[in-house]
DNA sequence: CTGAAAGCGCTTACAG
DNA sequence: CTGAAAGCGCTTACAG
């Protein structure tokens, strides 16, 4: 098929002027005077005209894209983040790009990073090579980070949420906290598990080996890290748990009701990020609350600061969390 | 800042060829003799170039980018979709560009189906303007569809999948059988209520005025029409209820419980979807499965066959729906 | 097998 | 205020 686009030389041709013309009609007005902006408006009209963003970019040398580097884009997790991004990008015109850093070829992630593919980075995965991230396109990290790699970073204090948790469970009572933590090796599973120990120390208590469960932030491995609770002694298990995701944490209570044990009543739970749902489980569940728009908006709003030029405020942009008190947690029973 | 990166001309100039030749290297090295390509080859080492890939696409008049256009990025609903798509996208080489159409401006939109922006389209909104889509890039509607758009619609067949509902509902014995609706217009919201009241018909029962409730298939709504239902005589309220999706499941069964009711006891509950949650919630969600993942898989590869200048495959692709039947539903209790 | 040249569709110093 | 021309960084008929 051919191409019957017009093209700016098509309008300028019709508009009896040069295409520099048109083109400066078009990017800078001010530059042309009143009555050829008119026949340049008409000639556009009349031809149906276009403007090519890729020409101009490639001109620019810009691409008018930024990329979103995701872990998991099944994660609804991600889905807010995504959203505050892309209500700061598409008002200032730029392309959201989203890749699946797990599904990608290892290989394939080093591309994002060129210049002839994006005018920035928001890097939420951790696990990421620092080396293939250094020294190319603008990037800013946001939730997680990459050890080793120098960059502005949006993100939470999760030690000092971690320390609310605590706080919470020890005020109400409890001496034996458990954990479910994250994946291993995620630098948010180790700040939260540190945070954990340290403030259980604080308090004067400690973490006991056996309850420390293994997770990966999924509904399913709460749900396994429940089985192992359960299939503790009465009474030496922990009276309360804090699972480094609301996912887990779900997934912990339905498996705990599911062998006919309350919550709070035989356990507290305590999940992390406030995802919609937490709300709205049985019983509604004590979490943090994570701004995952916020996190999402100013990611993408100093990365453009970035990008145009704007100062480098490095250092981190670090966001506040809540405690959201609901009804898993409750005074441990006298046993 | 200068741009200190090597283009193709210093490649050439150092292997002592021309640019042509090594074009020709890097995308179809059978044309270059065996001499010739190590040379260029060992030029690009020694250089570090990487092919500019926004100057090979304006030259092939293409983007290299597929563009979904999403209602609400914020709904989790639509992660897994993305994730099918992202699936299929980056191993074929493009990327994926998204859009939260409710979060852009109306005027932008049309942009998106711009040649110079995407070489294809993935609509998963419904209510956007057909006229804005018609006679531009490829595209193809996924889940929901465009009334009076002519494309290829990746989706399942609602009306059946609501049919199952109804069958499993009366089969159990109930006899006053209540729908939460999607958003009022939506296609979705049309298609399953008129699956709803037609298959009630069929099974000589009707939808009476006041057990149809208004919803937008958010947990908040499903939680308000809660509210309507426990506001009704126990003698004449809906046994059992279908939600057109399963956020609005779960928001109902919070509210229901938190009023000391018990799902099925009192009222059997069926949502639409089959989030991952909804095998977590207390008591589990009967509900009819979605395949999401496949539905964004099939759609991307249905596009790009097309973009690719496959035959017209018109005509829709059904994906096939699962009735998965848990503990939220059982017989009406006698009264 | 290889090169010179035109061109993808814009933009922007430079000159007038 | 406007135009001719060079150029963003590639690719590809055409000729040899």
């Amino acid at each position: 098929m051919k191409n019957d686009r017009p093209r700016i030389s098509d309008v300028a041709r019709l508009a009896g002027v040069s295409t520099a013309t048109v083109s400066r009609a078009l990017s800078n007005p001010a530059l042309v005077s009143l009555e050829t902006r008119a026949a340049v408006q008409d000639a556009i009209s009349a031809t149906g005209y276009r403007l090519n963003q890729a020409a101009r970019n490639l001109r620019h040398r810009r691409t008018g894209g930024i990329v979103a580097l995701v872990p998991n884009l099944a994660n609804p997790f991600f889905a807010q983040i995504l959203s505050g991004i892309a209500s700061v990008l598409g008002p200032a015109g730029y392309n959201l790009l989203v890749a699946d850093t797990r599904a990608e070829g290892a290989g394939r992630l080093l591309d994002y990073a060129e210049p002839s593919r994006a005018d920035g980075l928001i890097v939420l995965d951790g696990a990421l090579p620092a080396a293939a991230l250094t020294g190319r396109i603008p990037l800013v990290l946001a939730c997680e980070w990459v050890p080793g790699l120098a960059a502005l970073r949006v993100k939470i204090d999760n030690r000092a949420a971690v320390a609310l948790v605590v706080d919470h469970l020890a005020d109400l009572g409890h001496r034996r906290i458990g954990h479910v933590a994250g994946p291993p090796g995620n630098v948010l599973s180790i700040a939260r598990l540190g945070g954990f120990r340290d403030r259980l120390a604080a308090r004067g208590l400690i973490l006991a080996p056996d309850a420390l469960y293994p997770g990966d932030f999924s509904l399913e491995s709460g749900r396994a890290a429940a089985e192992c609770w359960l299939a503790q002694p009465v009474s030496s298990r922990p009276t309360a748990i804090f699972l480094a995701s609301d996912a887990m944490a779900c997934g912990f209570m339905g498996e705990v009701r599911r062998h006919g044990l309350s919550v709070p009543g035989d356990v507290s739970v305590v999940g992390f990020d406030d995802i919609e749902l937490t709300g709205h489980v049985d019983p509604p569940l004590t979490t943090i609350r994570q701004p995952r728009l916020a996190i999402g908006r100013i990611a993408a709003e100093q990365l453009l600061r970035r990008i145009e030029g704007g100062p480098d405020h490095s250092g981190d942009v670090i966001l506040p969390v809540e405690l959201v008190i609901r009804a898993s947690t409750a005074p441990p029973m006298p046993r």
